[in-house]
DNA sequence: GCAATAATTGCAGAGACTGCAAAAATGCAC
DNA sequence: GTGCATTTTTGCAGTCTCTGCAATTATTGC
């Protein structure tokens, strides 16, 4: 790890503030349900004004959604990808994605509240897949590279048959999620992670 | 094919409307951006008054994006599945996936337009995967019956497979589209069909 | 023609979101 | 701690999307 920066109050601060109104849109959006929740009511509840909401989130659903920094994130996939150990491209990209959004998902109240919004609401499910339809080309991207550092003959079309790849595993981490979502979100990472594993496998066999 | 029931003059206006409004959209739009076009001028060029315009349509997307009734699309989605006389599962959900959407696509300026714009502009593209992630329920349940009928041996969990392996299929058709978009858009609906299966063979094989 | 039904429209209003410029908070050098 | 530069917050005015409601107009079946 490199050495944090020793954030100054200021960036505590715009940190802390971020958080308070993901927070403050998630309990009220619960509680009011998406229409009935006004980003006047979220500002109000999380101590700002209103206009100040917008330097946080270009919208009320990404605050619901809690976009962090998708560069970030991205960065974070490229690496997960190309640095797995294993040969098997449908486990390469599941952890990844576990490692790095499964912390996120299972450790926090906020972001398991987070996910059963989305799975209600198709609008904020909408604007979920829309952001993880931006990262599936960098994923892709890192798809190729795997495929160029392992596979001695290469699919005709690499670029292309990444992406179906990603949008393959993708899929099955999102249905194991729902699964996990629809059991109460009692099972831990790892299962949801064996699950999501086998129904790859299953789903490849079932097409071949 | 069961007798048209002879469209009334109040049918065919507001069949006849609705498409004034869709071309009015998308050749706004082209011309004007995204965020240039308002649906005051979308209803001024489509001759209707503002407030027409939604009760044809619920959003400025819906009607760049030609939302059309999707209760049919789903009941020929099912339909052709079901009654696809290959048992090769990837080419019932391809070859399903261009009998409906195929002749939308390649036939007229209107649609190719439309589908240069959805590939220009995220929104939306997310609005569109938006209402094809609610035709996957449709599709997976229509492949569950498929495998139901020919395999002998099923998957332990049929639905959640099911659903894996339309995402799968669907992707790659959307990859089709796309190259063929950026192709000019003046390949044949086989060619495109004939690429997304050999695609999604690329990717099994790629991935098993 | 006439009544029933459906489509169109205007209007008023709520809510999301933006640009701009003033005011407040913070960071940093001295 | 004082003063100055930089960020952040905020208020305000304004645009745009979208909705409910009630009046008006068009279509239909008789």
């Amino acid at each position: 790890m490199p050495d944090t920066p020793a954030l100054g109050l200021r960036d505590r601060k715009r940190i802390e503030t971020r958080l308070r109104i993901e927070t403050a849109a998630v309990d009220i959006v619960t509680a009011e349900g998406l229409d009935g929740a006004t980003v006047d009511m979220i500002s109000d509840r999380a101590g700002i004004s209103p206009r100040t909401f917008f330097n946080y989130f270009e919208s009320k659903e990404d605050a619901i959604l809690g976009t962090q920094d998708m560069g970030e994130v991205q960065r974070a996939i490229a690496a997960g990808v190309a640095s797995a150990e294993t040969d098997d491209l449908v486990a390469a990209i599941v952890s990844t994605m576990f490692q790095i959004f499964g912390p996120m998902a299972a450790r926090t109240q906020l972001k398991a509240q987070r996910m059963a919004l989305v799975q209600e609401h198709p609008r904020l499910l909408s604007r979920q897949i829309h952001q993880f339809t931006q990262l599936n080309s960098t994923m892709a991207a890192a798809v190729v590279e795997f495929l160029n550092k392992r596979e001695t003959t290469l699919p005709r079309d690499p670029e292309h048959v990444a992406e179906i790849a990603v949008a393959t595993c993708v899929a099955s981490v999102r249905i194991a999620v729902k699964e996990w979502i629809a059991d109460g979100a009692t099972a831990d990472i790892d299962s949801m992670y064996l699950r999501s594993i086998g129904l790859t496998r299953e789903t490849l066999n079932t097409l071949q």
